[in-house]
RNA sequence: GGAGGGAUACCCAAGCGGCCAAAGGGGGCAGACUGUAAAUCUGUUGGCGACGCCUUCGAAGGUUCGAAUCCUUCUCCCUCCA
């Protein structure tokens, strides 16, 4: 053993463990780290990507920003674009079996994506791959001879199958094909490490299985921590509304940032921004201690997250309006606006109208509620006369500005 | 293939002839408090220019003055047996 090469690889493997949820097994991964230094062969690091949901949001960058961080310490990132994968739809976390998506819209999501995912890894170091090209050419019998490779008792070990299983709900034969099929990948790309979220392991580990299987080295298995949404407790996702999308504007990323629950800004920060670890512990001690009102990490938090999706002047930007609007009750400058001739309007019609409440029912609501404001000031009348430049606002952050036609 | 059980609003779940636009919980929204946080408290949570009307309890028919509730058929799901 050479000991500047083992000081690399620790070096290399403190960056790698930062934020991670489980290395299976850590030990491999050192073995081949140290190979790859010294042979100076870069390692192969894998991801998947279901091309069903076109938009991702920072729950996604977790894992993409381990990738990146791969990049930055010269190893290969391997994208693969689950075109055939995605014909089939992930069974992972489901209780019904996925729609199947047509040509058209996967090759369409899968632009979309690529596109997004370059706002974290570099593309010049990004090689991407669908797994159409291999996997639609297999032919039966190949196709065989892989699921030859695993048992039906093993696949039901897995959580969701076992689950639906004891539940009673259906399980297609073709989803059992998903983990295999996805294993493959790593088989044709002889993938040394595949990441992924802790809902892929069992994926995860059937591609290694069936790496060996196949005769290659297996695969390291990477698992980055699900990120819970912004109300801290629910997993991140665009169903269930608690999501901070990349292509958020800015001021919208701010917003969406302050209003996470306290005990996830040190996870945000260590998860989602390249900020140094000791800086992140030293901020979350003085938090304990009282020393730094959470609210401001928050503000450097949503900073730092929109300096990474937009630029740093949109961060200062948003940061100023943020203040204006919250913290000194202002109406902001740049709201929507609607022309309409000077009358009198009847407001739940024109507050749904400006789709400001779902239904004229819920906009009374609203009126008798309180949560409606003309011009700043509190307004239960259920009509309003119509003036220039006044602005009207349903709760806390929706407004309009009323112009004359 | 046979025998039972189930399907209720965004989700879970009561209701089993009128008092049911449908208990309760969760979630959502709004108000108070704040740091647009959390916690807490309160209100609200089908639609309609509305003290009334219209549509909703898996689908379609039927019984009844009156049906989420009873009957028939159908669809889907579960359990046990083969």
């Amino acid at each position: 053993m050479d000991n500047t090469i083992m000081q690399q690889v620790d070096e290399q493997l403190a960056i790698i463990r930062r934020g991670v949820a489980e290395i299976v097994p850590e030990e491999e991964l050192k073995q081949k780290l140290y190979r790859s230094i010294k042979e100076k062969k870069p390692l192969r690091a894998k991801l998947g990507l279901d091309p069903t949901a076109p938009d991702i949001h920072l729950g996604h960058t977790v894992v993409l920003n381990k990738l990146r961080q791969f990049q930055d310490l010269g190893h290969e990132v391997h994208l693969i674009i689950g075109d055939a994968t995605g014909r089939i739809g992930d069974p992972s976390g489901k209780s019904e079996t996925r729609k199947q998506l047509s040509e058209e819209e996967i090759k369409l999501n899968a632009a979309t994506y690529q596109e997004q995912i370059f706002k974290v890894l570099d593309p010049q170091k990004t090689i991407v791959h669908f797994n159409s090209k291999w996997l639609m050419d297999m032919n039966l019998e190949a196709v065989l001879r892989l699921a030859g490779k695993y048992t039906v008792a093993r696949m039901l070990e897995r959580d969701d199958f076992d689950n639906r299983y004891k539940e009673g709900l259906p399980i297609g034969v073709h989803e059992f094909l998903y983990p295999l099929m996805q294993g493959y990948d790593s088989v044709v790309l002889e993938a040394d490490i595949e990441l992924g979220g802790t809902d892929q392991k069992f994926n995860l580990l059937v591609g290694r299985h069936l790496l060996r299987e196949y005769g290659y080295e297996p695969q390291i298995a990477l698992m980055m921590p699900i990120l819970e949404g912004l109300d801290g407790v629910q997993k991140m996702s665009k169903s269930l509304g608690n999501y901070i999308g990349v292509n958020d504007d800015a001021y919208e990323m701010f917003g969406k940032t302050m209003s996470i629950s306290d005990k996830l800004i040190s996870r945000y920060f260590e998860l989602l921004t390249r900020i140094p670890m000791n800086q992140i512990e030293a901020t979350q001690a003085k938090m304990d201690q009282g020393a730094i009102n959470p609210r401001d990490a928050k503000i450097s938090l949503a900073k730092e997250l929109i300096t990474m999706y937009h630029d740093a002047e949109a961060a200062e930007k948003a940061e100023a309006r943020f203040k204006l609007v919250y913290s000194q009750g202002d109406i902001p400058q740049d709201i929507p606006e609607v022309q309409i001739p000077a009358q009198e309007v009847w407001l739940p019609k024109f507050l749904q109208e400006n789709n400001m409440v779902s239904s004229s029912s819920d906009g009374r609501r609203m009126l008798q509620q309180g949560a409606v404001r003309v011009d700043g000031e509190k307004f239960e009348e259920e009509n309003l006369q119509i003036k220039d430049g006044i602005v009207v606002q349903v709760g806390k952050r929706k407004f309009i500005r009323i112009r004359i036609s």
